[in-house]
DNA sequence: TTGACAACATACCGGGTAGTATGTTCATCA
DNA sequence: TGATGAACATACTACCCGGTATGTTGTCAA
């Protein structure tokens, strides 16, 4: 299965990046950064290192070049909603569902994404990796600050209510987030049974940021 | 800092083992297992490898003794509150309080426990090591039984609303866990800060499990 | 005093891994 | 048609890491 959209106007050699990088994702989400060799990844293709690094040019890179993939269909899921001129807990709500229902499609993309936050809290990384790494968890900022700011409109509005907006804003993606570690796909799952995980896990949230119930779904 | 209390019936040889298992803790936190060696450990430890294979066997049973050690202080920790005659929902809070200082305080060895959780679930494991991770993931299963067994109550007692236990209890974790990944240390910090802080996780906890605002702290 | 053992340190080995250097194949285009 | 280069595969190297085998030192009991 292909996550990562192909563009048309893109050369045809990109579909084979896009190959490496669904199996490269689908090698961290199982075995984590460290664990995983890019000969296993080529393994998982049927093939050797020569392929991946004809594409790449280190395993850090392709790993880089995950997370910013991930974030890439992050930002674009969100995008119709950001500016709607809609009190900001119905905004919010219309993003929380689709970030939730992101990270259970594109789930091993935000494993990634999740694990290079991690490596970048922690200081992990090579001197010159660094500078990418940090550009990679600014844009992982941004768009956390789309929600952030939807929070603190919410809590004006009085719709919602917390104490401190950094606290709340962690432990809203954490609760967001969550499906990526312990959503596992069902044989003969359908799309109701995701959004009613969706459901719940949105519901969670909202209760947790003092939000009100909404009605419709 | 040691973390693992020392048992006064304990052989002295017992603290150096405590001091391994804090270093050892320390290293898995900052880098993950398989990005730990030996080597790292015993270089924090002032020490080399000699000194840790003398008292574990392997790497993978230091790492399943933090894993012991660190659901071990978390049974001892809610030991007072497991048979309250109270609402669930105030054992619950009791409860929960608890758990979330144990993830500040002892974060290092609680990040091990979720990272053998995480192994576990992806079977990275090998044969023999397996019983001994199936018995340690079981340990903490009993763990989350006891809070589970809470929010049973608490629903049926009518002060928690939620659609699926499993799920609850899921998000209920990722919620009151997340310290271990956001939390760190500042210079200077009272109990007050601290208590400020699992009171809001708590609050979050709270909300999304659907119960109602408490009066005492 | 000595010898026996715990508690390490030192030295070493084998396997795995990131990265590179070098083929090989096949399509495209002058 | 032949030359060129993309897209790989193969072969190889240097290094790191888990684990072991062996040496060293201090302590303590007989």
């Amino acid at each position: 299965m292909v996550l990562a959209e192909l563009g048309t106007g893109e050369p045809v050699t990109e579909g084979a990046r896009i190959e490496i990088l669904d199996a490269a994702a689908a090698c961290f989400m199982e075995r984590g950064y460290a664990a995983t060799s890019i000969d296993d990844v080529a393994r998982r293709l049927r093939a050797t290192k020569g392929r991946i690094y004809h594409h790449f040019s280190s395993k850090a890179d392709l790993f880089a070049q995950i997370f910013r993939t991930g974030m890439d269909m992050n930002f674009a899921a969100i995008e119709p909603f950001r500016s709607l001129d809609e009190p900001a807990v119905a905004v919010w709500t219309k993003m929380a569902r689709t970030h939730v229902r992101q990270m259970i499609v594109t789930r091993a993309y935000q494993r990634v994404v999740w694990e290079g936050v991690e490596m970048h809290l922690r200081g992990a990384t090579t001197p010159e990796q660094r500078s990418q790494f940090n550009e990679l968890v600014e844009y992982r900022t941004q768009y956390s600050n789309v929600f952030r700011a939807q929070l603190a409109r919410a809590r004006d509005e009085g719709d919602m209510h917390f104490a401190d907006l950094s606290i709340a804003n962690q432990m809203m993606f954490m609760a967001l987030n969550s499906p990526i570690f312990w959503y596992k796909p069902r044989p003969g799952e359908s799309m109701r049974d995701i959004d009613n995980i969706v459901e719940q896990v949105v519901a969670f949230a909202r209760g947790g940021l003092g939000g009100k119930e909404t009605e419709e779904p």
